[in-house]
DNA sequence: CTGTTAGCGCGTTCAT
DNA sequence: ATGAACGCGCTAACAG
């Protein structure tokens, strides 16, 4: 580690308090008045072709960048929006984010982030940051969400729309996919192969909607097959592979141990994986294990992790199109669902005909 | 795909002009002036505390939120910090990006985030958008910039700190560690195991110049060897585990094909394992290969992948504590290198001793 | 089509 | 310790 020339601040670095040129400056140098910069930059229509381009020189040649907080203190519009995930790892919600900003950056909008690390009072008070910041609107992850947040985002007038979940029925705007319908889908797949004892491996379902609902999926379809999940066999953990993998060694090790498990998305999946080849677990000859999200993570083991493709990129740009609709002034979808499509790898086959440590 | 309700906007919605109560709402509430509520909030001591406390229970009441557009404007400051890095792909600067917010926002900081795609031209574009935007101070990603970047950053007097690399004689503020070195270690490494053909999968290193570096480690090492790395055995292509697959089949067919490759990241040496398990390669019994940055996906691969440890979320934390000490007016340090660490696996071992298809 | 005027909501003088 | 007054840079409203 290299320390190389530290240096004295004489006075605080970062107050950029220099000579930048104004609306006014430009205005000047064109000859016309700030008003009708103004007008160049924001309603170009508005304005005669030769002024326009004598401003527009102007404004070149004095790389008149104009002054965002003003901007927004007079039209209150900061272009900006927030987007509030529970965390960058596992490039899921970075990847939405960034579909999100693509689209956004193309309106000339910037991205505001910020990661609640799936604690809703945190998520509560960096929404209040953002708004004290001055962003326009929000993109949220999931359906589930303090009340009070709904409150303050009532109160200052933000448009929102929720993400990574679609109900039709929810009193706020959504993009996202039917997280429930995924793993039943899953689960018909693997109760068709003869499957008959399931486990699970869960997020902590409290403050994680999507793992709720994935949950609630494969229990719906286990249900409709007349089969029971056994809570010895469902296991709750944080979403990394450490966790995952110590979680699912426990399941393996159980007497009675399930001949499928289910990850909530692909970290449990490839999890699970882990602790099968620690253990010396065949997969899918003893059993058969599923993700969700269809990562390369998932997709590049041996054996490749069934999963369900989820849309992570149509959401961040569906939710730009929707908040920058709604932002001017345009008509927008209370809903949308985007379809997931089920990917078949090597992870999951028939259930074993026969055990021999079973009991 | 359903589309739920669709609703008729009377208005653009994100016109949040309504009643938000304001400095001047809190003072009469609490029978004071704007100026003192200003005083309770930005320097607290300079009030008498029961003054101060009905103030503060004003601001509760209301539940007033600063304006902060209006404090920027006055105050020549946003208390923002853009992030400007390629990509959000494969959760690398995610995750430096998520440190350095998590570190910032304790300190009321928000970060604003672009990526540029590895396009120079852009990430100049980006750069003046966030500027007018009304950051405060830059995070970027990588050494190497426009020079026009620098005036642009220089003119409005931007702190900024370049991370992912560094170098005590560069011009600019860096954080983050010897790219070359680390793949000059590992190329020590493999020669040492008897490797004398080496293969380079590496991003585009027009634009990137820890591509670059790293490719240059290998080099170093190579030629203190008295070795030469053969130009067709080296392979440019995008970051993707697709593109890295393809790119190592073209090596593999080739007649006198390496017997160690290093991809200048873990995708490039995934996408090589891929490639491997297709053509029925056996590593490290056939080929050697590794990566750089440690990442789960290489980590949990058959063979795992041997790679480099990079300083991801400390190059994060630490580009935040540099932001914040210059824009606080306290000492900061021009360069900072973090260390690596080698991690080997299984994909890694001797050379074959003589090669059938050799010529 | 363009200029004049006013004020967005703060923080910061300068008084008292 | 507190208040009055001003202005940051821009754009909305109005006049011409």
């Amino acid at each position: 580690m290299t320390k190389a020339r530290a240096r004295q601040a004489p006075a605080a670095d970062g107050d950029h308090r220099t000579a930048r040129a104004s609306a006014l400056d430009v205005a000047r140098a064109a000859g016309v008045s700030s008003a009708t910069v103004s007008r160049v930059l924001n309603s170009p229509d508005r304005v005669d072709p030769q002024t326009r381009e004598r401003v527009l020189e102007a404004v070149r040649l004095l790389r008149y960048v104009p002054h965002g907080a003003a901007r927004s203190l007079r039209s209150r519009r900061s272009r900006m929006i927030g987007a509030v995930v529970p965390s960058f790892e596992y490039a899921l919600y970075a990847r939405t984010t960034s579909a999100l900003q693509r689209r956004l950056n193309a309106q000339a909008y910037s991205v505001v982030v910020a990661e609640h690390h799936y604690d809703l009072a945190k998520e509560m008070r960096v929404a209040a940051q953002l708004i004290e910041h001055g962003v326009d609107a929000f993109m949220f992850v999931g359906l589930d969400h303090a009340p009070e947040l709904f409150a303050l985002l009532e109160e200052h007038r933000r448009p929102y729309v929720l993400t990574w979940g679609a109900d039709p029925r929810s009193a706020h705007p959504n993009i996202g996919f039917d997280n429930a319908a995924a793993t039943y889908a899953l689960a018909r797949h693997l109760i068709a192969l003869g499957h008959r004892r399931f486990g699970l491996l869960s997020a902590e379902p409290q403050y994680n909607d999507r793992a709720r609902a994935r949950g609630a999926g494969l229990r719906r379809a286990l249900r409709e097959a007349g089969l029971t999940l056994d809570p010895r066999h469902v296991r709750y953990a944080p979403i990394s592979l450490r966790a995952a993998e110590s979680a699912m060694s426990e399941l393996l090790m159980l007497p009675d141990r399930p001949t499928a498990v289910l990850g909530t998305n692909d970290v449990f999946g490839v999890g699970a994986l882990l602790a099968c080849r620690r253990l010396g677990v065949r997969v899918p000859e003893d059993i058969s294990i599923t993700g969700v999200d269809n990562t390369e993570l998932g997709e590049t083991q041996q054996p490749g992790l069934t999963s369900v493709a989820t849309p992570i990129v149509e959401i961040g740009t569906a939710a730009a199109e929707h908040l920058i609709a709604r932002l001017e002034g345009r008509v927008w979808e209370r809903c949308l669902s985007l379809p997931v499509q089920l990917v078949f790898r090597a992870s999951t086959g028939p259930a074993p005909k026969a055990r021999r440590a079973m009991r």
